[in-house]
DNA sequence: TTGCGTGCAAAGGTTTTGCATGGCA
DNA sequence: TGCCATGCAAAACCTTTGCACGCAA
């Protein structure tokens, strides 16, 4: 089915954002704010409307962070480098977003299949806790619960 | 610091619901539905103050599935089982959300503090995947793209 | 010329907040 | 009586949608 789609000068400004972002995470609101600082005006709606579309057809991945906060885009290469599946990691304290890039995550992604027939989808998955910095600052602190 | 706080009947009324609804998920309009359905009416506002603050006592949790839909809540039991600690999963396919206990996950989270640093909360933490039934069905259709 | 992509503004849904009132201690 | 908790409505926030216009093919 040959998609009727037209390449428009907005679509190829966010795919230049793309590859300079590569391996970074962004959001929608971030897009616009970068353009604009360039004097190039985009509509957020556009911008949602081609992430979604890139979204849907794999290229960039989208997972959702804290509460109602915006979510997260990122694109994680061009095409080859697809067995490169990380994670992330979201420490609850200072709010980084870590990215986890780990065989055992893998390991675990095979019992998980194996045995709860459930297949992981690692890019998506966010795990939650506290990273090593706010692990030493709260032992630094002493504990105040 | 003896925390000046009231009981009041919707705290009672919520910790009921909570009871009831040990280790299943639900939204703050869950909460506000299941109490109109019964004639009781609690405002939204109510929930929301009651929730997060049941949420920052750590005595229940909180967490984001999709999109922008609401966030979900769950009451994983009174005090003592807090061994208990189960993930999520979520299916993207059929949107169902399934309680993980898993030893192996335990030792993930093991390896993940020994080598990155980093301790998770699994409680908190959704896996996003595809879930046995998707699978099969995808099975049995062949492999629709 | 055709009709997709864009931009604006309005609407959507969830959550938060301001302020007056109600109810616990 | 003092003051926390509640309820209502309005606001805030991110995202989606309707519609007219511009622009690619």
């Amino acid at each position: 089915m040959p998609k009727t789609t037209y390449k428009t000068k907005q679509q190829d400004l966010l795919f230049s954002y793309l590859r300079e972002m590569q391996g970074k995470h962004f959001t929608a609101e971030d897009v616009r704010a970068h353009f604009e600082s360039k004097k190039i005006s985009i509509g957020i709606a556009t911008i949602y409307r081609q992430l979604d579309k890139l979204v849907s057809e794999g290229k960039i991945q989208k997972y959702f962070i804290d509460d109602h906060s915006a979510a997260c885009f990122e694109y994680s290469g061009d095409a080859c480098n697809q067995n490169e599946k990380h994670a992330h990691l979201k420490c609850e304290l200072c709010g980084r977003l870590i990215h986890l890039e780990c065989a055992e995550l893998e390991d675990f992604g095979t019992h998980l299949k194996a045995e709860h027939g459930f297949v992981i989808n690692p890019l998506r998955t966010v795990f939650y806790g506290v990273c090593t910095d706010c692990l030493n600052k709260m032992e630094n602190e002493g504990q105040n619960e």
